[in-house]
DNA sequence: ACACGATTCGTTTTT
DNA sequence: CGAATCGTGT
């Protein structure tokens, strides 16, 4: 084996080899790559994470570059999290004097770093979701916005695409009446968030890439500083993102840039709906002029059924750079496929299969997965569980720093930093209450208004009880700011959550025992942040000179850049921020977990798009039906269904051992019975890899009715209880090991519509029937029309006959 | 200011 | 069906 780097020293060359021994000869290619700029197509569990960390770790060990040239970018704090990790365990290098991070926590630090450049207040505050929403909401009010005809939610996606999309409210191109008040209602955003000295996270991108932008010297600085950047999931960069890599590092000809290493995967690209687009790897490669392109395609996770399922499904996808993933580890057991007359059928099923896996077949629970396509959908599995006594942890709910009792507590915390800082303001002028009531906060809005100032500004020039009430809550802040100067986070913490009465006022409340206790846990999460400040720092901007570069062109160690130019704007001021600062920093860009069950050997419950990245020995996947996953909301852009199967395809490989498809006749849907066919996904899925092992039962009359089918499942009360239509006796196979037949009478027969129907409507012309719902007069029928698409048709209105 | 009924509206999500 | 929000009444 040859390696064209520089020659290393023999102490290095052991080194290097204990590092690259490991890996095959995809991966040794992609790790030993020139200092060029290349792109690594890395197919799910081909060790992307490792070829990453080892690429970085060969860079350092070989001397090609020293820590402070590389930069390393992912999309989440535990992916950077978890490079840090890896990296430290191979190779004893100082990992702070990288910058590895999350795009928004990198560009956080950036906009730290270089606030005045960037128009913002040193102490400048980052709005979450949730704040960005309460914001808009109140500028709609202030300015009579018809919060009908435009929804605050509805203008915070618009502000956030604009965003994604790198524009500000004058780029925006304007067609409609409509449009034009939306962009009038994002720049007033924009004011309101300026004056308020705080930013969203499209904005902390959006700003970071407009300093590099307009500042040739900064953007100079960090080109010649980073010699190496990489990139981690780059089919899920957006517009704006890829942008900023391109100032960052620099095209081709455009001078001293080093190179970028883009790792992706086009077949996993589930997030297109929020700005994702894939189509920056094909650009990539052009722009950049990559001339290094290496598919990593073995496979460590998965036996090759499963695999097989999953290159078989993503193979009907129409637009794809192309790419199959193969295994050594041999067929395995086949895929099994379920078919349950109802959704708690399923759900009952799905518990007693679990309870067999973990009881005869001895997996761990923590190592089963029960995956859906919509977080409803967890609801029927949970009672079930529950039900079961089998413990379980379920994610996706809200997550420690979104909760209520904690943002109140941070708000007052924030409002300590920058007293500017309005939405933190309202949260809690009068929370908990002290008479502060809408009247107040509106008489103080106009004040404000008038004066142009900000409402803690505005205080002063109110007057009368409001104000006097006002002026001590002001005064209360003001008088915990200076009691907390020079105090460590935690007595700081200690006291907020004391002095302003919020402990108090949920120990009063007899259902505030938890939001008590997650005070406390505030309390401890910030001197844990203090103690362990030098570890899972990756994402947040950290005092003290951690940041190499930004200290003043005169001072010594400044690590891989050489050349420094005198930027007097690099000043230390930004670096220099108090524990305060930087937790409050911690707390906007890393959510927390949500509850982690007790750290229970516990199954597994989450959405697919959650369990993106993630692995297990057996995966559950439920709800494969038509109009659920495929989702019937997706079939609406046109690269929808697309999307829909690379989430399967995302799904499926996620199994090592064992994968279970699961699909129901019947399904609850907003509190109505939907009768859906099953998922066409089961159709671009290999024959031979799978094993349909739900009994054919001859529908509903029989199977639920007997209490025990051929399955072995015992029919719960549930079940029973359930409403159910009169079924017409379906000829269903009784084969136990075979594939399904055709989709079957699965509708309601009384209008002889059903699902898999040809029918004909007097205005659409002739289609399909998708699904049947509801009955008497809420039936509908969802049609596909190959002229006017898929509808939903009232059967009591609607003029159709069966063809 | 708050509590309680009425109503509306239901993908996916990280930062 | 169930949550989240809304509006009215005390």
């Amino acid at each position: 084996m040859t390696f064209d780097f520089e020659a290393p020293s023999s102490a290095s060359t052991l080194a290097s080899s204990r590092l690259l021994a490991p890996l095959n000869e995809e991966q040794l290619k992609a790790v030993t790559l020139p200092a060029e700029h290349a792109l690594i197509l890395a197919g799910a569990g081909s060790g992307k994470t490792r070829v990453l960390t080892t690429r970085i770790a060969w860079l350092l060990q070989t001397g090609q570059v020293t820590p402070g040239g590389i930069l390393a970018v992912t999309f989440t704090n535990k992916a950077a999290k978890e490079m840090v990790v890896r990296l430290s365990a191979m190779l004893p290098v100082n990992v702070r004097g990288m910058w590895i991070g999350t795009f928004h926590g990198l560009c956080n630090r950036f906009l730290r770093a270089h606030w005045q450049l960037a128009q913002l207040p040193q102490t400048f505050q980052i709005l979450d979701t949730q704040d960005q929403l309460s914001a808009i909401k109140r500028l709609c009010k202030q300015f009579n916005v018809d919060e009908d005809r435009f929804p605050p939610k509805q203008l915070q996606y618009f502000i956030a695409g604009c965003k994604e999309d790198g524009q500000r409210a004058a780029d925006v191109p304007v067609r409609d009446d409509e449009t034009r008040r939306k962009v009038e209602i994002y720049q007033l955003y924009e004011e309101q968030c300026q004056r308020e000295g705080v930013v969203d996270f499209g904005e902390l991108m959006l700003r970071s890439y407009e300093l590099l932008r307009d500042n040739a010297h900064v953007r100079e600085h960090y080109r010649r500083r980073f010699r190496h950047t990489l990139v981690d999931e780059f089919q899920d960069t957006n517009k704006l993102q890829y942008a900023w890599l391109k100032l960052l590092v620099g095209l081709p000809g455009e001078g001293s840039g080093g190179a970028i290493l883009a790792v992706g995967d086009d077949d996993q690209s589930i997030y297109a709906f929020r700005g994702a687009r894939v189509g920056n790897m094909a650009d990539f490669v052009r722009e950049f002029q990559v001339q290094h392109q290496i598919k990593l395609e073995q496979n460590y996770r998965s036996y090759s059924n499963i695999l097989d399922s999953a290159n078989e499904l993503i193979s009907h996808n129409k637009t794809r750079l192309g790419k199959t993933l193969r295994t050594d580890q041999g067929a395995g057991e086949p895929v099994r496929v379920v078919e349950s007359v109802s959704d708690f059928a399923e759900a009952q099923w799905l518990v007693d299969e679990v309870r067999q896996l973990v009881k005869q077949d001895d997996f761990e629970r923590k190592e089963i997965a029960l995956l859906y396509r919509s977080n409803a959908q967890s609801r029927v599995l949970e009672t079930a569980l529950f039900n079961a006594g089998f413990p379980y942890r379920v994610y996706g709910g809200l997550r420690f720093f979104e909760r209520a009792e904690i943002k109140h507590a941070l708000a007052y915390l924030r409002l300590m930093e920058n007293p500017n800082d309005d939405t933190s303001f309202l949260r809690v002028v009068n929370f908990p209450p002290r008479g502060i009531g809408a009247r107040s906060i509106e008489q103080l809005q106009d004040v404000a208004r008038a004066a142009g100032c900000s409402l803690h500004d505005a205080v002063s020039a109110t007057t009368g009880k409001a104000g006097a009430n006002l002026a001590a809550f002001v005064a209360m802040v003001d008088v915990l700011r200076e009691q907390t100067a020079g105090k460590t986070l935690r007595e700081i913490i200690d006291l907020v959550i004391d002095k302003t009465g919020l402990v108090n006022h949920y120990r009063a409340e007899k259902e505030g025992a938890d939001r008590v206790e997650n005070l406390e846990e505030l309390v401890n999460a910030a001197e844990s942040f203090v103690t362990q400040e030098g570890f899972g720092r990756s994402a947040v901007a950290m005092p003290q000179g951690s940041l190499g570069l930004t200290q003043s062109p005169a001072s010594q160690g400044l690590v891989g850049d050489a050349a420094d130019a005198p930027v007097d704007e690099f000043s230390e001021d930004g670096v220099t921020m108090s524990p305060l600062a930087a937790f409050l920093t911690h707390a906007a860009l890393e959510a927390g977990d949500n509850q982690a069950q007790a750290g229970e050997d516990a199954i597994q419950l989450m959405s697919v798009h959650a369990s993106k990245g993630l692995e297990f020995d057996a995966v559950f996947i439920t709800g494969l039906e038509e109009g659920l996953f495929p989702h019937e909301n997706a079939m609406n852009d046109f690269d929808g269904l697309e999307e829909e199967r690379r989430l399967m395809y995302v799904a499926i490989t996620r199994a090592r051992k064992r994968l279970y498809l699961s699909h129901s006749q019947t399904r609850m849907l907003h509190g109505q019975t939907r009768y859906n066919l099953k998922s066409r996904f089961f159709d671009e899925l290999p024959e031979h890899c799978l094993k349909w092992i739900t009994p054919k039962t001859a529908g509903f009359g029989t199977g639920v009715g007997s209490g025990m089918n051929a399955g072995g499942w015992t029919n719960t009360p549930a079940q029973n209880r359930q409403a159910r239509p009169a079924w017409g006796q379906s000829s269903l196979s009784t084969e136990t090991y075979k594939s399904p037949p055709v989709p079957v009478q699965k509708a309601a027969p009384e209008h002889g519509i059903t699902a898999g129907k040809q029918v004909f409507h007097t205005k659409f012309g002739e289609g399909k029937v998708l699904a049947v719902e509801g009955t008497g007069t809420d039936a509908r029928a969802q049609v596909n029309f190959p002229r006017h698409g898929i509808k939903w048709l009232a059967l009591s209105v609607a003029k159709l006959t069966l063809v």
